[in-house]
DNA sequence: TGAAATGTTGGGGCG
DNA sequence: ACGCCCCAACATTTC
């Protein structure tokens, strides 16, 4: 009589319709189970199952689930952890511990659906299966435009998840109840193989050996320490609207995405808690339309699942990039010779995570400046941001490159120096960053105004090329 | 959630 | 007083 939760981007205990549910129903005992999944393809290539975790959001997990297991204990609720291909791992868990319901959380990216959609229909003969919502705020089959189709343009999204009553985007959480007993069946799996200590998932190889204790240095995991930051929003939110921009000021954002990327807040509890907040109307506007942001980028990815790496804008296949070992090497090392993104390399490499006004900097010079394709920028991205989400990454890569589909224009060239001017005016960003005494160019690696110029003549090239597409064909 | 080029306006210096 | 020029300060257009 034992249920099965199966935890993947939801690493909490709280607004958890899943754990909710399955604790809520079981008539026995209380089985967690996640997974270091690995990612695999069918024979016509197609991809199954989640993006694999980079370093820096490995980390992040190792931690959080660090945090997570004797929670879950308290519970009654052991978490017992596997490493590899999620529909063996669940063959063989459901085979030992025969659940007579299995309880996930669902996602959205067409090639997890995929997976779980395959072995939802695998474990049915034998049990129950139930999928929950809890990731999103609205399931991205709900949103739909006038014609029926779905979003592609930010604003109209925006105001259209804005619009709707906070009780219709997911169903009111209730309060985890203990289940009582504890499984039996798992020792047979231990011995088998199957399950996992946390310390031998493979969560933190390949991983700078210092990593581990310097991300230590800049974050707390975990569900509690989550509850806690957001619990103090009257401190930070207000002021919002203004200081968002400024990287150098101190808690100049929420710093909360990595929360949201494994699931140690639930976008309703951050939508809530802004909703309720102290802070003005427009920094409790600013800060909702970041969460908003997230959701039209899962909503793009839940329609487009190739979107990781590829352009949503087919012309910009043919854009002329020009791959270049020396300038790529040059921008992941910070070593540009151009302040603000050199800093934000560093923040990157030393914290896990960038300020976002840098990042579009940082992206802007690595896809326009140095015609580097973003493709290479988002895989960086992904390996080193402890954020690294499956959807917004590439999202936001392809809004800079202008390859998206509700992208910022491409003559939209960033100018790294008037930013830094701008937005950090006395450099506190750039010297906290970057160390002290590191080896930079002096001259910038690329010429910034001769460089925005080739930038500009590669876009024609492509903009010419798909208007020739649109034109009709005569005759 | 740009930047640069180009255009316009108006004040002040000056012949 | 007037025209002329310069140029800062905006505004508009273009990429």
């Amino acid at each position: 009589m034992t249920t099965l939760i199966w935890l993947r981007d939801d690493l909490r205990l709280a607004d958890h319709p899943a754990l909710t549910a399955a604790c809520a129903a079981a008539h026995g005992p209380v089985v967690a189970l996640w997974i270091h999944e690995t990612r695999r393809t069918d024979e016509e290539n197609n991809r199954h199952g989640p993006r694999p975790l980079g370093a820096a959001a490995r980390w992040w997990y190792h931690r959080s689930l660090q945090q997570l297991a004797p929670r879950l204990a308290n519970l009654g609720i052991p978490l017992v952890l596997a490493r590899g291909d999620a529909a063996n791992v669940m063959r063989r868990v459901v085979d030992t511990v025969q659940p007579t319901c299995v309880h996930w959380t669902r996602r959205y990216a067409p090639a997890a659906c995929r997976l779980d959609a395959a072995i939802k229909q695998e474990l049915n003969s034998c049990t129950e299966v139930h999928s929950h919502p809890g990731s999103l705020l609205v399931e991205p089959w709900l949103m739909q435009t006038a014609n029926g189709s779905h979003y592609q343009v930010f604003t109209p999204f925006s105001r259209a998840v804005a619009d709707l009553p906070l009780g219709a985007l997911l169903p009111e959480p209730s309060p985890v109840d203990a289940p009582d007993g504890a499984a039996t069946a798992l020792s047979t799996l231990r011995e088998d193989g199957v399950l996992q200590n946390l310390e031998d998932l493979g969560l933190l190889d390949d991983g700078p050996a210092w990593w581990d204790d310097t991300l230590e240095q800049h974050w707390e995991p975990g569900e509690l320490a989550a509850r806690q930051q957001l619990d103090a929003i009257d401190g930070w939110l207000p002021g919002y609207a203004k200081r968002r921009d400024l990287p150098g000021e101190e808690r100049s954002t929420s710093r909360i995405s990595p929360r949201l990327r494994c699931g140690e807040l639930s976008p309703r509890q951050a939508l809530t808690a802004a909703r309720s907040s102290t802070a003005a109307g427009e920094d409790i506007a600013a800060w909702t339309r970041q969460l908003y942001w997230r959701e039209f980028c899962w909503h793009l990815l839940h329609y487009r699942g190739d979107l990781e790496d590829t352009p949503m804008r087919s012309a910009f296949a043919e854009f002329p990039y020009r791959p270049d070992d020396h300038l790529a090497r040059a921008w992941r090392q910070g070593r540009t010779g151009i302040d603000l993104v050199d800093g934000g390399m560093w923040q990157l490499w030393q914290a896990g995570w960038m300020h976002n006004r840098v990042r579009m900097v940082a992206a802007s010079l690595f896809t326009k400046n140095m015609l580097q394709p973003w493709q290479d920028g988002e895989q960086w991205f992904w390996d080193t941001l402890v954020d690294a989400d499956e959807a917004i990454n590439p999202v936001s890569w392809q809004w800079v490159a202008g390859s998206g589909a509700d992208a910022a224009p491409y003559f939209r060239v960033f100018n790294p120096e008037l930013q830094r001017s701008r937005f950090d005016p006395r450099s506190c960003y750039v010297e906290r960053w970057i160390p002290a005494g590191l080896d930079r160019p002096i001259v910038p690696v690329v010429n910034l105004a001769e460089s925005r110029r080739e930038a500009l003549a590669a876009y024609q090239q492509v903009s010419a090329a798909s208007a020739a597409d649109a034109r009709p064909e005569r005759g």
